[in-house]
RNA sequence: GCACUCGUAGCUCAGCUGGAUAGAGUACCCGGCUACGAACCGGGCGGUCGCAGGUUCGAAUCCUGCCGAGUGCGCCA
């Protein structure tokens, strides 16, 4: 596998971009000065503002590789090097450091193009993709056996971000919510649902507490034997058809569907009804699943149960790793079902690529359905599969989270308590907005901070679940980037006319302009990134080192005071919009809402 | 036993397939509202990047070993 270089991503080709820019640049010098093409420039900004700009990091590994004196190479790179009107200087420092200062009349010029351009869409311009591929989404997918709790956050929030920057990208991006109804602790709960029903209660009565519900069903499996045997009599009766229990099912299934449903409205997430494919949905293709790989010979019976043997997942001792596709007892696991899913995302969905949004636990499973559809043939070869992990949420204490009574904190209960505490907030801040609105903006900013405190940490690393960080409004959180959108907007509105959204061109007067310039450019290097490895923390990242360079930027540039007549106020508030824009897209991929006022 | 992940400031975390003097937030201290919104800005304090070797011009990053934490490994999902 060859190096990427995001900015050769045909998807971002399209746009003004400086890294390309000069990517470009420097690969011509490179080639001239003889140096292979596989070896990149890695251009990136420079660490330190005396190196400059940005720096050509690649050509240092060049060198070494090669075997040639860095200091040298570096010298002839520059040589061919044709940088006018876009660099005013191109130094050569310490081994071979190439550090580039760039010339503040083209930064400015890039500014004006990049804004007229967004002006033109109004807003922040989705690319147009050269190669669209239809990309699957796999996220959230909860156990509608029980309430959605604060660890399905992760998966719901991170799939949806990645679903969004993907349509952003112009893919076509097929949404898949697995929910989990199709387990053995379904027949426990319709058999806890018979004997309610038959007690007279309602079945909305009966789980308006779905979390309740579960525990109850739960005692009662544990501390009964007649009602246990009667649970796993549902299972099986449930599984091949019977009309009873898939009524009693049903009934149960909706109200758990509406639930997830609800959350997902107060999250903002866009997940509908159509995206639902739930485990049940393969049931009548499991056992052509088990057939067909019992004709290919990939599985065999062993201890009682169907096993297929990855020959492409051994240990030292070169020992295959087993995976069960059927029970002794004739049952189907989950492994069949992920089996008949990728089935159908191959020959239904037509899929070129498909993440998984799944807890870091299941690491081993996915490689193993993955190994397993491929020698299959139930996925095209070249079909991109990839299990994006998360890790898990641990308590205060460090250990993996619980709640003092032992529980789960609802999701629910989380997003409401956002909530109220953003009203309480808003009230002492901004006691003039009106009541509807003061409940909107609590909306925005309250969920805007849950999401924002998970999306923001890396995907990959387990993750300390804390009121405090959750429901934070300082520093860099959700409500910080709001509130520079709203800042801006404040600003925006006072300029009242708007002569100056076509006159005048942006230009630098001093560090924060510059700064803030060179940051506006790099968002669309930046979403590159977050589709090609799916972690959002990485915009995230990059949104608030933006919001943050506006901030000094407001503190040291007047707007509307400066004279129209000197072209300062029009670049400014130029310069203004340009950074709204690009705030509320990048919170837009976020699933993170933006508003007029705070 | 085997496998995967992780260990960075008091706390929570960044650090992009090796780059120059390791950065934020928070906490604590100091300064800034008769100012385009102070949910903000500027400054200070704070780190043997778990430990020890190795690879090289250069290591938080790659390799090996050790210590410590979490997770997974044929009939739950």
């Amino acid at each position: 596998m060859g190096h990427y270089n995001p900015l050769f991503d045909p998807l971002a080709a399209s746009f003004m971009n400086i890294i390309e820019l000069l990517d470009q640049q420097f690969r011509q010098a490179m080639a001239l000065a003889g140096i292979p093409d596989e070896y990149p420039s890695r251009i990136a900004a420079s660490a330190r503002p005396e190196f400059g700009d940005f720096q050509a990091n690649g050509v240092l590994s060049a060198a070494k590789q090669l075997r040639l004196n860095p200091r040298e190479l570096a010298t002839r790179i520059v040589a061919h090097l044709d940088l006018a009107n876009i660099a005013e200087r191109v130094d050569i420092a310490g081994p071979g450091f190439i550090n580039i200062y760039l010339n503040d009349a083209f930064i400015a010029s890039a500014a004006t193009q990049l804004y007229q351009q967004s002006s033109h869409h109004r807003g922040r311009a989705s690319k147009v993709a050269k190669c669209a591929e239809t990309i699957v989404v796999d996220y959230s997918s909860p156990n509608l056996a029980k309430e959605m709790h604060v660890g399905h956050l992760r998966s719901t929030i991170i799939g949806d971000a990645l679903a969004k920057v993907l349509e952003y990208l112009g893919h076509r991006v097929v949404r898949q919510n697995h929910m989990g109804d199709w387990g053995t602790q379904f027949g426990m709960l319709i058999a806890e649902l018979e004997e309610q029903l038959g007690e007279g209660e309602q079945p909305e009565l009966a789980l308006h507490d779905l979390e309740n519900f579960y525990q109850q069903a739960k005692a009662h499996f544990d501390a009964a034997p007649d009602f246990a045997d009667k649970a796993r009599n549902y299972v099986v009766k449930l599984q091949s058809g019977d009309q009873h229990c898939r009524e009693l099912w049903q009934q149960f299934i909706n109200i758990s569907v509406a639930h997830s449903e609800a959350i997902y409205r107060q999250l903002g997430v866009a997940l509908s009804a159509d995206d639902i494919r739930p485990e049940s949905a393969y049931n009548s293709d499991l056992p052509d699943i088990v057939a067909t790989l019992k004709k290919q010979g990939l599985a065999q019976v062993d201890q009682g149960a169907l096993v297929v043997f990855i020959d492409e997942l051994t240990d030292k001792q070169g020992q295959p790793s087993p995976m069960i596709v059927q029970k002794s007892d004739g049952g189907y696991l989950y492994a069949t079902t992920d089996l008949a899913a990728l089935r159908y995302r191959n020959n239904q969905l037509k899929a070129d690529r498909v993440l998984y949004f799944i807890d870091a636990r299941q690491s081993l499973h996915m490689k193993q359905v993955f190994a397993v559809a491929r020698k299959a043939g139930f996925v095209d070869q070249q079909m991109r599969l990839e299990h994006l992990p998360f890790g898990t949420m641990m308590g205060e204490d460090g250990k993996p989270f619980r709640t003092r009574s032992g529980g789960t904190v609802k999701l629910a209960d989380l997003l409401n308590e956002a909530i109220d505490k953003a009203a309480i907030l808003i009230a002492e801040k901004n006691p003039e907005l009106s009541e509807p609105e003061r409940l909107d903006v609590a909306h925005k900013v309250g969920i805007g901070a849950v999401k924002y405190a998970d999306l923001s940490k890396t995907r990959t690393n387990d993750y300390l679940f804390s009121w405090g960080s959750m429901l934070s409004f300082e520093g860099n959180t959700a409500p910080y980037l709001q509130y520079a959108y709203t800042r801006i907007r404040s600003i925006l509105r006072r300029a009242e006319t708007d002569d100056w959204t076509t006159v005048g061109s942006v230009t630098i007067t001093g560090e924060a302009e510059r700064k803030l310039i060179l940051q506006l450019l790099e968002f669309d290097s930046t979403v590159a990134l977050v589709a090609r490895d799916g972690f959002p923390h990485t915009l995230c990242n990059y949104l608030y080192e933006l919001a943050s360079a506006y901030m000094s930027f407001y503190e040291q540039c007047p707007v509307l005071k400066e004279d129209v007549d000197t072209g300062l106020r029009n670049s400014r508030l130029q310069l203004c919009e340009l950074t709204a824009t690009t705030l509320q897209k990048g919170l837009e991929l976020l699933g993170i809402e933006t508003m007029e006022r705070m």
